[in-house]
DNA sequence: CAATGAAGAGACCGGCGGTCCGCTAGTGTG
DNA sequence: CACACTAGCGGACCGCCGGTCTCTTCATTG
C-alpha cells in the first residue's frame, strides 16, 4: 500500500477524492458498472479500502458521482456542438427524426455515460444515504430539464410539458436500450447459428435514434 | 434441514424443481428480485444450497425459469381477457390508446412479471450457461413474435415489422418504468418536501399507458 | 516538547454464489 | 434376504463482496 502523506486541508481531501474518481473513470473505461468492485477500486488508487469510504459513504455512491460528472460534461458538449436553431422550414417530423439521430449519435460516442445511465435506478441509487440520493435526484432532474430545453430550441413545436416528456423519455431510452444492446459473449456467440435471435440485441445507436424518432412523431402528433 | 426422500425417478426429480420454483414465486412477492438469495430460496423451500444447484445450475437460471413461466400465464390470461377485434370505425389513434390502456392495465397486475422483465437483461442472463441463455432468448423471441400478433389483431394497420418493434418496445418500457416506479423509501419520503422530483417516478401504470400510446401513434404516423 | 485528534492501514465481520466431499438411503443383483 | 453400488443429499468449505473497527502514525497546537 501506498501510505500516503496524510491530508489535512479541505484541498488535499479534494485530491483524494478526485482521485478515486478518476480510477473509477478508467475502470469504467475497461468494464461493466457491476464488475467495478470497491477492493479493486481501492487497490488501483493504491489507497485502503476504509480510506476510500472515508472519503464516499459507498461504492454506489462514488458511481453516482460518476455519473453527475459525465452527465454534466456532456450537457456541455451538447451546448457547444448542436447550438443551431432549426433553420430548414421542413416539416416537423423530419425536424424530429433529425434531433433523434443527432441525440443518439452523441449518446453512442459517451460509452461510460450510458452503461452509468443504464444502471442509475436499477442499482446506483440502492445503498446510499437519503442525502446522497437526493442530491443525486436533484442533479437528475435539472438534467433532464436541462434536456427539455435542448430540445424544444430544435423543436420549438414542444410544448414545456411534452419537452419535459420526451427528455426523461430519452434518458429512459439510452438506460435501456444500451443494456439490451451488450448481451453476454454467450448469447453474441449464438448470433451466428440463430440469426432470429439478433432483434433482441439491435444495434444501440440506431436503435436509440428510431426509438427517439418514433416517439417525438407520437409527441408531436399527440392531441392531449 | 428436512432430508428429503430422495429423488430418483424424473417424476420426483419435477417435484423438486416446482418446489424450488414456487418458492421463488413466494419469495418475489414480498421481496425485490435482487434481494432474492440462494441461501434464502434453499433454506424456504427446505433444502441444502447445494441440493438446489443440483437442480439449477444457478441462482439466476431460477429466475429465468421463473420469468418464462410468468410470461406464458400472462400470454394466455392476455389471449382470453382481451379477444376483442377493433369493432368500433374509430380512428386508429384512438384504438391505439384504448391499447396501451388495456395493456398497460395488464401488465399492471402482474407486478412479479414486471419485476422480472426489469432484471432480466442487466441481471438475469448474466451467470448462466449458452444452453439456458439460449433457451430462454428462443423462448423471449417466441413472447414477443406473439405479442406482436396480438398487437396486429387490435390495430391491423400495423404491418409485421411495425407489430414487432412496437411489441419489444412494449416490453422495454415495461422494464424501464417498473425499475423508475419503485424508488427506495428514503426517495419516497422526500417526495413531501421536493415534489419536484415526483416526476422522476411516475406511477407504473399511468406512465406505461402514455408511453405506449405515444409511441404506437408515433408508429401509425412513421411514413417509414 | 508533549498532548491531541484526524488520516490511514489492515484485520475483521457477516453474507453472498458456488463447490466438494463424505454419508447413507434406495436400488438392482446374486 | 444380504450385499454392493451409486446417486441424492447435507454441510463444511472457498473466495469474494461491501462495510466496520481498531490501532498506528504524525501534523498541528498549546
Amino acid at each position: 500500500m501506498a501510505t500516503f502523506q496524510r491530508a489535512r486541508s479541505e484541498e488535499q481531501r479534494e485530491v483524494r477524492r478526485r482521485r478515486v474518481l478518476e480510477t473509477g473513470a478508467e475502470m469504467l473505461e475497461e468494464m461493466p458498472v457491476a464488475a467495478i468492485s470497491l477492493n479493486e477500486l481501492a487497490r488501483r488508487a493504491g489507497m485502503a479500502k476504509s480510506n476510500v469510504l472515508r472519503y464516499f459513504e459507498s461504492r454506489e455512491s462514488v458511481l453516482l458521482d460518476l455519473l453527475a460528472g459525465a452527465a454534466a460534461r456532456f450537457r456541455a458538449e451538447l451546448d457547444d456542438g448542436l447550438p443551431g436553431a432549426p433553420d430548414a422550414p421542413e416539416p416537423a417530423e423530419v425536424r424530429a427524426r433529425g434531433v433523434a439521430v443527432a441525440l443518439a449519435g452523441a449518446f453512442g460516442a459517451h460509452p461510460t455515460l450510458c452503461e452509468l445511465l443504464s444502471a442509475q435506478w436499477a442499482v446506483l441509487e440502492h445503498n446510499v444515504s437519503v442525502d446522497v440520493a437526493l442530491r443525486y435526484k436533484r442533479a437528475a432532474r435539472d438534467g433532464i430539464r436541462w434536456q427539455a430545453g435542448f430540445l424544444q430550441r430544435l423543436l420549438p413545436e414542444l410544448d414545456d410539458q411534452r419537452a419535459l416528456r420526451a427528455s426523461s423519455m430519452v434518458i429512459l431510452l439510452v438506460g435501456a436500450l444500451w443494456t439490451r444492446s451488450h448481451p453476454s459473449p454467450a448469447v453474441l456467440e449464438a448470433f451466428a447459428t440463430d440469426t432470429s435471435l439478433e432483434f433482441l440485441h439491435p444495434s444501440f445507436t440506431d436503435a436509440l435514434a428510431e426509438a427517439i424518432a418514433t416517439f417525438l412523431v407520437g409527441l408531436l402528433a399527440d392531441p392531449a
